[in-house]
DNA sequence: AAAGTCGGTTCGTTCATTGAACTGACGAGC
DNA sequence: GCTCGTCAGTTCAATGAACGAACCGACTTT
């Protein structure tokens, strides 16, 4: 979507949230950010997003503090994107609209969200309660490992980072592969 | 957003809901289907979107079964859009983004929901659960009232109707202002 | 010294959105 | 029967956003 100006007249927080996440890209910008990508670099192999517009989507993300740009290294200079409280909070409603995607318009499941902590094997359900132990899992004790639908093979290096088990927000480490 | 091609090669149930649902303006008309507005110039009205961008959104949301068409009056013919059991499956995501935008960017509280059948004055908790009564409540049992942030004085007459309480998906009768 | 990487910016083309005007089917009032 | 109004769109010209390719500057590697 584009400009915040119509919706402001919507007098709606719903409205008001899609001010800021609801152009084009953005949520899988933060997707992704919740995946373990941080860097522009890889959100741009990873997307497949055009480069301006990657740029522009950082820029309204960091100053809306939803991530935070963060130096983690000085020379050459170079600064990773990390999602803020204000980011994590949106967990909720990405993993509603996946639920409802995957319910309504896949075949298969690309993807499986557990309770990293607590050794079970069986999903985690609709508000992200853990069906063995009972309690909400908290974002960063979720582990993320490809579903039977998942592409065993993908061409990019992100995708295949991916295909190993890991923890949500837990970094993407592209020497590993 | 826009092309759902760039999209499908994502490999994700996310992305794959942000293709259906993801375009400027669209989560905004199903929320205004959630509120009981089912007439193309009510949702013209309400929403203040150009008329051709309606009637694109109106038929996409159709043709993938979040809306149905429904003749209501023969002469003139007249059709109303209302939500699909595919439709009423995207409130957990509604919820969540509008309570994000509440929790981050809105001062006041606009709205209110709660439930309808227990006598509760309590707002519905984060996954639709209430206060008292502890059922997780359905969508057509939520009671949505005005919050102490509301306009009180809107300008046009589909908001004025929301003044009033109502449940959810319960059609708008102009005719009551 | 030359080539490569990373994180952008610039730019011309294509595509989507916007608002205003127009259409066509019908009903209501005179 | 005629005019006016409503509803649900369609058409159109102008603007704005997205796209992809090329370029750039700071640095590292060979």
């Amino acid at each position: 979507m584009a400009l915040g100006k119509d919706y402001a007249s919507q007098e709606c927080s719903i409205a008001r949230a899609l001010e800021i996440v609801g152009e084009r890209w953005t949520l899988l910008v933060v997707r992704d950010a919740f995946y373990g990508v941080r860097r522009y670099n890889d959100f741009l192999v990873h997307l497949g997003i055009p480069r301006a517009v990657l740029a522009a989507r950082l820029q309204t993300l960091t100053t809306e503090g939803v991530l935070e740009k963060r130096r983690y290294q000085q020379s050459p200079p170079r600064d990773e994107y990390v999602l803020t409280e204000r980011g994590l909070a949106l967990w909720p409603t990405l993993r509603a609209l996946g639920l409802w995607g995957r319910d309504h318009f896949t075949d298969a499941q690309l993807r499986v969200f557990r309770h990293a902590t607590c050794g079970t094997e069986r999903e985690l359900g609709r508000y992200d309660e853990c069906p063995d132990c009972g309690t909400v899992v908290p974002v960063s004790d979720v582990e993320m490992l490809p579903g039977p639908g998942a592409d065993p093979n993908p061409a990019d290096p992100i995708s295949r980072v991916m295909l190993k088990p890991k923890r949500l927000l837990e970094p993407i480490e592209l020497e590993s592969v």
